[in-house]
DNA sequence: ACAATAATAGTAATGATTACTATAAAGAAT
DNA sequence: ATTCTTTATAGTAATCATTACTATTATTGT
């Protein structure tokens, strides 16, 4: 995998933020710094770097598959009204006895798991409070 | 929500399946019923009785939705080489300490999580071992 | 600098899903 | 049972995220 100018400005963009953006919203960080660049390169390396392991591929909802800079297994909160996902710390070794179990009762050989919580962020949850009164 | 026949067919053939079908299966199933029933109407009620709590709809990988006759919370895991996801009878509540968790620390207000494993479902298994050889 | 080849920009194609609309069926009222 | 109101359907068109294609450009090893 070469080194390109495109692909260095993508990651690198992808690694500032921490809020999971989709294809677009990246393409759309990255053209303030290389404004010639192709929606299809932003594509293509999106995936190649995620299948390079630099990089995770979220499908977390709705239409659009969203990016995460941080390759590290950790779980994610999404709130079910305004879309806002955040990481959370919670230590990813809390689930390994399950992965145990579910090998067991299924036959499965199993290589990691998917976590994601789901609720309403603190700034909807002020939002419905308004409305209540 | 009105009682039609194409309703009450997408849903007995869906509750009769652990497979998880996409749209265009559960279309495939129906047809044999019902060889007249539209594409689109499968897409609507899919999406109507999932939101009337009745079935559940999938996000867990690939481009197309999956569907689910068991609206009860319960746990996949899926095969990364044929896709195939089976159910688990995990009991649920072995998270709920964690979701307790993820409230405290995040301020999100959990109203529920999603957990998946991933890994080589048994037939797989078999398949890999002969390319070993 | 040169050659080999991987990557890009721009554009076209794909495919799952959603929207539209005239017709039909369901359920309530009579 | 008949009529009426409203929801749902079939068939089709439109949408939109993503992928594929191709001539040109950039990278990297020599
Ligand atoms: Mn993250
Ligand atoms: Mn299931
Ligand atoms: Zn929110
Ligand atoms: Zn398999």
């Amino acid at each position: 995998m070469r080194t390109t100018r495109q692909r260095q400005v993508i990651l690198e963009e992808l690694r500032k933020v921490t809020s999971h953006p989709t294809a677009d919203e990246v393409y759309e960080m990255v053209r303030k710094r290389l404004p010639h660049i192709s929606l299809g390169t932003v594509y293509r390396n999106l995936e190649l770097l995620s299948a390079a392991g630099e990089i995770q591929t979220l499908g977390l909802a709705g239409t659009q598959k969203r990016f995460d800079g941080n390759p590290a297994n950790h779980y994610h909160a999404r709130c079910l009204k305004c879309g806002r996902v955040i990481d959370l710390d919670l230590p990813v070794k809390a689930l390994n006895g399950l992965e145990d179990a579910v090998a067991e009762t299924s036959g499965f050989k199993v290589v990691g798991h998917r976590l994601k919580f789901l609720g309403l962020c603190p700034r909807c949850q002020k939002e419905e409070q308004k409305q209540d009164r």
